[in-house]
DNA sequence: TTGTACGCGTTATCAT
DNA sequence: ATGATAACGCGTACAA
C-alpha cells in the first residue's frame, strides 16, 4: 500500500481534490452527503493529510510556539501549563519545540517561524543575549520570558517577562547577612558561563559588599567538572562536601537553584552535621521539593504561575497590535523555611 | 522587507535556483567561488531555507523523533540525554515532540511520519495501549520504550523495551513484607486510569497475597482529585495525610513514584513521627531525590541509562532491517535507602 | 455545490 | 559547472 494522498482519495470518491479539501478543513460549502462520503473513505484508507505541503500552502497557521532551552528545569513545568491552557483557551494551537544546548535559539526560531507560519513565540528560560539585529529579524510576535536577560539587549525593543535575578540573589544573601551569618558560601556556574549563574553571583557579591562583609573566594565555589549539570543535585552535592572537606569556613550556603540546596544538605548530613543548627542552607527557584524536603528549604520563589500568564497576555496583545511593546520585572517572594536560622 | 526566498537568492546572484539549492545543500559539483558568493549573499539577505518546502520535496529525512507523553516526568531526562547522544553520533537529527495528553499518540507519530519523512520513532513512557491495526500503519520502524506496555499489544508485532512494572513493584512490596511489615498501604493514581499504577497496584495485592496477608481497601489509597497531579510530591503528601488522620493502621507506604514518596514523607514529619522507625517508606522509578532526601528513599531503580541505549540499538537495528523485532524486559533494581527499616 | 488549474519553496532530473 | 523545469501534496481562486 502506496502513501495516500489528496488525489487519492479524490478519485476514489469520484471527485475533485478541492472538494476533499474542502471535507477535510471543515468549509461551509460543500454538500453533506458528499462531505460524510469523503471522510469515510479518509477513515477507511487511513489517509493522513501531509502538513509539510499545508504549511507550506497556509499562509498563517494559528500556532503558538514555545521554544525552550534545556527541557530539564522542572522550574518550567508549571509555566508549560499555564501556557498549554491559556493557548488552547484563545483557540490556538500550542507548539512545543525544545532548543538544543548548542543551538542557536533566534535561528532556530527564524526557522520555526516560516516552517510553521507561526503566529507569536514565546522563548522560555535560559540567558538570553541575543544582538537587537539578530531579534529584528523576527516577523513573528514574541515575548522573552524568564531569566536572565543579558543586558545588552535593547530592553526597549522587545517584550519580555523576567525577574531581576541579581537583586533576588542580592535578597536572599542580604536575609542571610541580616541572620547574622558573617561567611556565606556560594555554590554557581562556572565563570566562563553567560548564565543566570553569573547574575546571581552578581547579586550575592552586592550583598556581601552592603554588609561590610568580605568576598573570599575561596567561598566561591565554580563547577570545573565539564560532564557534571552545573544545577543537579550532584553538583551541589560534591561542591559541598569539597567545601566541607577544606578548611574553608563558613555558616551558611547559598545555592544557585533549589536542586543544588538539595544536594548541598546531603553533603552536610553525611558528615553528621545538622540544619540549620550548624550551618544554614539556602536555594533559589521554589520548585515543590524545597517545600518538601526536610528540613524545607529556604528559597526564592518566582511567581511562574503569574508570570506565565503575564507572558501569554503580553504575546496575544503584540498578536493583535505588532507595534506593541511591553516590558515587565516580577518580584519573587523569599520564603523562608527550616534549613535556614538566626546565629550568635 | 519580504520574506526571502531560494529565488530571490538565485535573482540577486545571477545565478539559477538549482545552483542556490547545491550550494546550500552542500552538493559536490559546484564552483567553489559562486558557492562563495552564494553564501555570501544568504547571510547578508538572512535567508532562511523554508523546512516545509524542504520535507515537501525530500523523499527522506535523517531525522529520528521521540514521542513523549507528559513532559513532566523527571524520569524521562536521562533516557533522552543518551537519545540525543547515541542519534547524533550516528549521524541523525534528534526530534523531540510533547503529544500532549488527550492525544493519541499514534496519530501523532503518523502524521509526523508524512511531514517529517522520519526515519524512525521512539515513543517513551506512559501505558500503552494500542490496537495491533493502528500500530500497522506505521512504516516506519518504532520501539516501545519504558513503562507498562498493554497486553493488548501483540508483542511479536513490535519492538520494545519496557520493565515489567508488576513484578518490580511486587519486588518492592514483597522485601517490604520480608522485613516484617504487615499492614502496608499503597498510595497509587485513580481505579480508572489505564496507567502504570494499575500495574504497580496489581503487584502490591499479589505481593500481599503471596506473604498472606489480607488486602485492606482502605489502605489502597488512591488520587480522587481531579486537579492533581497523580504522581507529584503533593499528591503524597494529601494523600499520607488523610492516611494518618484516620484510624487506618499501617507500618509503611509503598508510593507508586518517588515524588509521591517524597510528599508522603513530609505528611509523615509533620505528625511528628520519624522515619524510618515509625513508618517505612518506598518509592518508585530511582529519580535523583531519593538518594539526596534525607532520609534517602528505599526505591526501585529502573535502568535508564541501559534501557535508553538498548532502546537506541533495537531502532538501529530495525532501519537497518525493517523486518526485524526485538522485546527486551529489563530488570530493575530494589536499592535500599534509610526510609524502611525492619520491624518488630 | 463542484472541479480545474495554479502556485507555495524546495530538490532532483535532465539538458546544456 | 550550471540553468530550466518537473515534481512534492495541498489550498484556493476561478470557472462551471
Amino acid at each position: 500500500m502506496e502513501v495516500t494522498t489528496i488525489k487519492d482519495i479524490a478519485r476514489i470518491c469520484g471527485v475533485g481534490v478541492s472538494t476533499v479539501s474542502r471535507a477535510i478543513n471543515n468549509h461551509p460549502d460543500i454538500n453533506e452527503d458528499t462531505k460524510k462520503l469523503i471522510l469515510k473513505t479518509i477513515k477507511e484508507h487511513n489517509y493522513i493529510p501531509n502538513n509539510s505541503a499545508r504549511n507550506l500552502k497556509r499562509l498563517e497557521s494559528n500556532t503558538i510556539a514555545v521554544l525552550i532551552k534545556g527541557i530539564t528545569n522542572p522550574f518550567f513545568n508549571s509555566m508549560l501549563k499555564v501556557f498549554e491552557k491559556e493557548i488552547h483557551k484563545k483557540k490556538y494551537s500550542f507548539l512545543l519545540h525544545r532548543v538544543e544546548e548548542q543551538e542557536d535559539e533566534v535561528d532556530v526560531a527564524l526557522e520555526l517561524e516560516k516552517e510553521k507560519r507561526l503566529k507569536g513565540i514565546i522563548f522560555l528560560g535560559g540567558y538570553f543575549s541575543h544582538s537587537v539585529e539578530k531579534l529584528n529579524q523576527m516577523k513573528v510576535p514574541f515575548v522573552l520570558s524568564t531569566g536572565g536577560i543579558s543586558e545588552i539587549i535593547d530592553k526597549k525593543n522587545c517584550s519580555y517577562v523576567m525577574v531581576d535575578d541579581v537583586q533576588e540573589s542580592y535578597r536572599m544573601v542580604d536575609y542571610l547577612c541580616k541572620l547574622g551569618h558573617k561567611k556565606i558560601a556560594i555554590i554557581t556556574t562556572p565563570p566562563s558561563e553567560e548564565s543566570i549563574g553569573k547574575l546571581r553571583l552578581e547579586g550575592y557579591k552586592k550583598a556581601l559588599k552592603d554588609n561590610q562583609l568580605s568576598i573570599d573566594s575561596r567561598r566561591i565555589l565554580y563547577n570545573d567538572d565539564e560532564s557534571l549539570d552545573s544545577f543537579s543535585m550532584k553538583y551541589g552535592y560534591e561542591a559541598a562536601k569539597k567545601l566541607l572537606e577544606s578548611d574553608v569556613e563558613f555558616t551558611a550556603v547559598f545555592a544557585i537553584s533549589d536542586s543544588i540546596a538539595v544536594g548541598a544538605c546531603k553533603a552536610i548530613f553525611e558528615k553528621g552535621k545538622r540544619i540549620p543548627e550548624d550551618y544554614s542552607i539556602a536555594g533559589y527557584d521554589g520548585i515543590d521539593i524545597t517545600f518538601y524536603y526536610h528540613p524545607s528549604i529556604t528559597t526564592i520563589r518566582q511567581p511562574t504561575i503569574e508570570m506565565a500568564e503575564e507572558t501569554i497576555r503580553i504575546l496575544f496583545e503584540t498578536i493583535e497590535d505588532s507595534s506593541y511593546k511591553e516590558g515587565k520585572i516580577f518580584t519573587a517572594d523569599l520564603i523562608v523555611g527550616n534549613s535556614t536560622k538566626r546565629i550568635r
